[in-house]
RNA sequence: GGUUCCUUAGCUCAGUUGGCUAGAGCGCACGAUUCACAUUCGUGAGGUCACAGGUUCAAGCCCUGUAGGAACCACCA
């Protein structure tokens, strides 16, 4: 196969992907099917990860983007760690979302949800979203999930369902549900309840009216404030502080309520706020928080007086069947026919409203399931205290304490048909029998009624909210079974969006907890929003909308990926631009640019074995014999080379590797020397790149795992180490380097390094599960000498460009080993007409860096020319000195600091006085 | 009111247990260019690390305070 000009991802993913996919390497290894029923032996090295669940009746969007970029980047780190990897990829029925849409079809179709039962509609919706699903899953691959398909669990499937119905019998039994009548936040339009995280509170301008209650038996009266009038009908009492002075002579009184032949007392409460308002607050059970409080606490009636449509209701006939908003003009007006209308004040105050509609939520009174979260929530909180769950942004884990030590009981029934039946049945309301229980659990949703010990019972038509359901998430896509060894559980990691911390990673602890007894995963890493690259909230309003796809169509997937993980840290709400994706379209195509060229290189070493040349390629490191570049090192280079024994190499690999156990010996098929002091480099600064990128995946730190690597790539294999080899070509090393570099940049672009890899001549299988790379082998001391010479060679290009007339010049040496045994590389780097031996004392410019005899060959007016340079560059090393200096004349430093940071600074200042020493007398030659 | 976070280059952000001259990408300026790559190569200019104190031999980092900004939770009759 041969190398195109550039790297064109749309021509390689799908068929890499397909490949990939039906090599089987997605799925877990040692155990392809962990289904309920069977059990598998425990494996050493697991890694599992779950795909928060994105809408099976969606398109992905940018926040699942990053989900996949990040999430598949473990897992394909993981695999090539040869851990047993799982990549558990699900489907969401998404519930109220999904109900929403179907809904909206229903309606453009001319129907009500209400000429329906429930099992028609369940059956409805399910045919609606098989319809659309595997769009999604599509995107999924685009994306490079390597995820194991036959594992995907839709939130619907019987074994979730089964989960659910089995922690819900639980709790029940353990008295952690409960029925009750309580406030709900209700969406009237949608007709169905939320709990208190699906409602959205927003400021808006209203209205604060005020209104006399006419205190009984007396000529006094009584204002209350209200910003909703029409629900006085509701009230059932009229509220002071008991420290109001103003009122507390008719504490216990009456008032007639307006509009109304009714009597409400008068109550103290401590909810009554004298500074707000008149100090008086009309309390109405039914249809405000805290006014239910109220009222529990002073046991009051609770009049309902809104339906379940939104419309009036138990209200004098006047106003029957109004809705809120017309109920509240005519009541208005009504009281200011009375005269008992005595103010109005423009206000702001934060409404709750549907997050789905805007509907403005009305809190009414209903009969619901509730989880006692104290108890549940008292158990995670425990366990988070104890630190079982490590969070990225660390911060995370005390907001989420934070959060569980004061969240309410939790509402689960939801009155939509899109969702898991609640599976309970309640008593005929018109049997007495006293022995028969009200509510009984069973899991025979399917039918309305059944019937059991001679009692019948009604189903219970609510659906379960979709946060109880997937609280199971790690549970259900695990198999977790009780009394069960599971390698797979906990996870271990958990990854999603921050701004889910509450609904859904609260959730799934406390659940997790509850049913295994064990935290559901070690880690949590959260990623925050993807805003514009004006760090703006990507909306469909505002036309801001990057869709993921469409950036992987345009630049490659690998492209997207390195883009989007670049510049993001955990937990912050960070801007993203297509130019970030761009980087990465360029990255992908240098390293198809280098693999182009190593492979040219590689065709024409095969080309010379044909022709009955030798080459080095395949030669044992003792009878290796050495490139053209051996005779133009320095003795002392070549007598420097000293590799360590292997046990030494071995020990290295155990040390730096951020694993519990060593990494697999795997031969490899290459083998490979050093023989100039650029490999030596590249080895060394390979090794550095592959043992900090183990260390920031290990801290999910992805952005400079990306950067890391890029650097590797780009500003040292291609810029330096290719370069260098134009020169004297060590083959099996350059094989061997680059397999290390794709190995390492492929959980992050994983299309491009398997296309290259699939298109080398050499290279074997897939790069997918390759094993990680151990430490390459190099001399040290080479390695550093190779640093010395970059030095020296950036520092005659910096010359070159200080010098004005943009010219090159011959470069004349004199004592310099390291110039003189690198002639041609340093020619050729710099671009310099010739690079030759002095004889006699060389003239010209001399480069400014300690230790280095190099000139460049100028006449007298140039030297001059350049005297300005040399000024700033005499007064720069000036100031760096000075600050060494004056570092070294604190005696406490000398004492206090580390010996090994005396030594360095005393080092570095000995090296800027000789270099400044020179410069300085240089330009006295010019002067 | 409660919780948490942010303030570092023109922009978006890194900066780990305090330790050499504070980094990256993009952008900008100057220069290069047949021979892997213009999706290229080389060089450079940009920073009082929000401000004020403190701890320390040493502070972008730790402590206290101030200013500005953000998110979430609760409440708002």
């Amino acid at each position: 196969m041969k190398f195109a000009s550039s790297y064109e991802a749309g021509e390689y993913e799908t068929d890499i992907y397909a490949a990939w996919e039906s090599s089987g390497a997605f799925k877990p290894k040692k155990s392809k099917h962990f289904t309920q029923e069977g059990q598998l032996s425990p494996v050493d090295h697991t890694y599992s990860i779950v795909m928060p669940p994105p809408n099976a009746n969606g398109n992905l969007h940018i926040g699942h983007g990053l989900t996949v970029a990040i999430e598949d980047s473990l897992i394909r780190y993981h695999r090539l760690l040869q851990d047993e990897t799982w990549y558990i990829p699900g489907a969401d029925h998404a519930g109220f979302e999904t109900w929403v849409v179907y809904e909206r079809n229903l309606e453009k179709q001319g129907h009500s949800r209400f000429e329906y039962s429930r099992d028609e509609l369940y059956q409805n919706v399910w045919d609606f979203v098989a319809e659309q699903r595997g769009n999604m899953e599509l995107q999924l691959r685009a994306l490079g999930a390597s995820c194991s398909w036959d594992d995907l669990t839709f939130t619907l499937d019987d074994k979730v369902v089964k989960r659910v119905y089995q922690t819900f019998e639980k709790m029940w039994k353990d008295g952690f549900i409960y029925r009750g009548e309580k406030l709900v936040n209700y969406c009237p339009k949608h007709q169905t309840a939320f709990a208190d995280i699906e409602v959205e509170h927003k400021d808006e301008k209203g209205k604060l009216w005020d209104i006399a209650y006419k205190v009984i038996g007396s000529d006094q009266e009584i204002i209350v404030s209200t910003t909703r009038p029409e629900t006085l009908f509701g009230d059932t009492a009229v509220a002071v502080n008991p420290s109001d002075e103003r009122y507390t002579a008719i504490i216990g009184q009456s008032v007639k309520l307006p509009l109304t032949d009714r009597e409400i007392p008068i109550i103290a409460d401590e909810h009554a706020d004298p500074a707000y308002g008149t100090g008086a607050v009309k309390i109405t059970p039914a249809h405000d928080y805290d006014d239910f409080e109220v009222g529990n606490r002073h046991d009051l009636e609770r009049i309902r007086v809104i339906n379940d449509e939104g419309k009036m209701e138990n209200v004098p006939d006047a106003y029957l069947g109004l809705t809120t908003e017309e109920c509240r003009k005519k009541v208005l007006k009504d009281l200011d026919a009375q005269g008992l209308l005595r103010g109005e004040k423009k206000i702001v105050h934060s409404v709750a409203h549907c997050y789905k509609c805007g509907t403005v939520i009305e809190p009414t009174l209903k009969e619901q399931w509730f989880i006692d979260v104290e108890k549940l929530a008292g158990l995670a909180i425990r366990h988070l205290k104890k630190g079982e769950i490590k969070f990225y942004p660390e911060n995370k884990g005390k907001v989420l304490i934070n959060y569980l030590e004061g969240l309410k009981d939790w509402n689960i029934s939801r009155q939509i048909p899109w969702g898991i039946p609640i599976p309970m049945f309640k008593k005929n309301p018109e049997n007495t029998d006293e022995n028969a229980p009200e509510w009984i659990y069973d899991t025979r949703v399917d039918e309305q009624t059944i019937e059991v010990d001679g009692v019948t019972y009604f189903r219970d038509e609510d659906t379960f909210d979709t946060w109880f359901s997937s609280s199971h998430w790690p549970i259900v896509c695990t198999n977790w079974q009780e009394g069960k060894d599971n390698p797979f559980y906990p996870l271990n990691v958990m990854e999603t969006g921050a701004d889910i911390l509450f609904a859904w990673v609260a959730r799934m602890i406390m659940m997790g907890i509850y049913v295994t007894g064990e935290v559901p995963f070690k880690e949590v890493y959260l990623h925050g929003l993807v805003l514009d690259s004006h760090g703006q909230k990507m909306s469909k309003s505002k036309g801001n909308v990057l869709n993921p796809l469409d950036l992987v169509e345009k630049y490659g997937s690998d492209a997207f990926r390195l883009g989007i993980l670049r510049g993001r840290s955990a937990g912050l709400n960070q801007a993203f631009s297509e130019d970030s994706v761009k980087t990465g379209r360029n990255l992908c195509n240098k390293l198809w640019n280098i693999s182009r060229f190593i492979q040219s290189l590689v065709d024409e070493d095969n080309q010379h074995i044909l022709n009955g040349n030798k080459t080095n390629e395949g030669l044992s490191e003792d009878d290796k014999g050495f490139s053209p570049v051996n005779s133009q090192q320095s003795p002392v280079q070549a007598t420097t080379k000293n590799y360590r024994s292997s046990e030494d190499r071995l020990n290295v690999v155990n040390s730096t590797s951020a694993r519990r156990t060593p990494i697999k010996e795997s031969p490899s098929l290459v083998s490979y020397a050093t023989n100039s002091m650029g490999e030596d480099w590249i080895c060394r600064e390979i090794n550095n790149a592959r043992t900090n990128l183990m260390a920031q995946m290990r801290d999910y730190r992805f952005s400079e795992a990306v950067e890391n690597l890029q650097s590797l790539i780009w500003d040292k294999y291609a810029d330096w180490f290719i370069e260098s080899q134009k020169m004297y070509k060590n083959i099996p090393l350059l094989k061997k380097t680059l397999e290390n570099i794709l190995v390492l940049l492929h959980p992050f672009a994983p299309f491009v390094t398997e296309t290259i890899w699939q298109n080398l001549s050499w290279t074997e299988g897939m790069i997918i599960n390759h094993p990680w790379p151990e430490e390459l082998e190099y001399d040290p001391i080479s390695a550093e000498n190779f640093d010395r010479l970059r030095a020296a060679i950036s520092e005659i290009r910096r010359t070159y460009q200080d010098i004005p007339g943009n010219k090159k010049y011959g470069i004349i040496f004199g004592d310099d080993s390291l110039i003189d045994d690198n002639q041609v590389l340093v020619q050729r780097l710099t671009g310099a007409p010739s690079v030759i031996a002095a004889s006699g004392n060389p003239k010209g410019i001399r480069i400014a860096l300690a230790g280095r005899e190099i000139y460049l060959d100028v006449d007298e007016k140039t030297v001059k020319d350049y005297s300005n340079a040399l000024d700033e560059r005499i007064l720069a090393v000036g100031r760096e000195l000075d600050a060494l200096n004056a570092r070294m004349m604190n005696p406490n430093y000398v004492d206090k600091a580390p010996a090994h940071l005396v030594k360095e600074t005393q080092d570095a200042i000995k090296e800027k006085e000789t270099l400044i020493n020179r410069l300085k007398k240089e330009r006295e030659l010019i002067a």
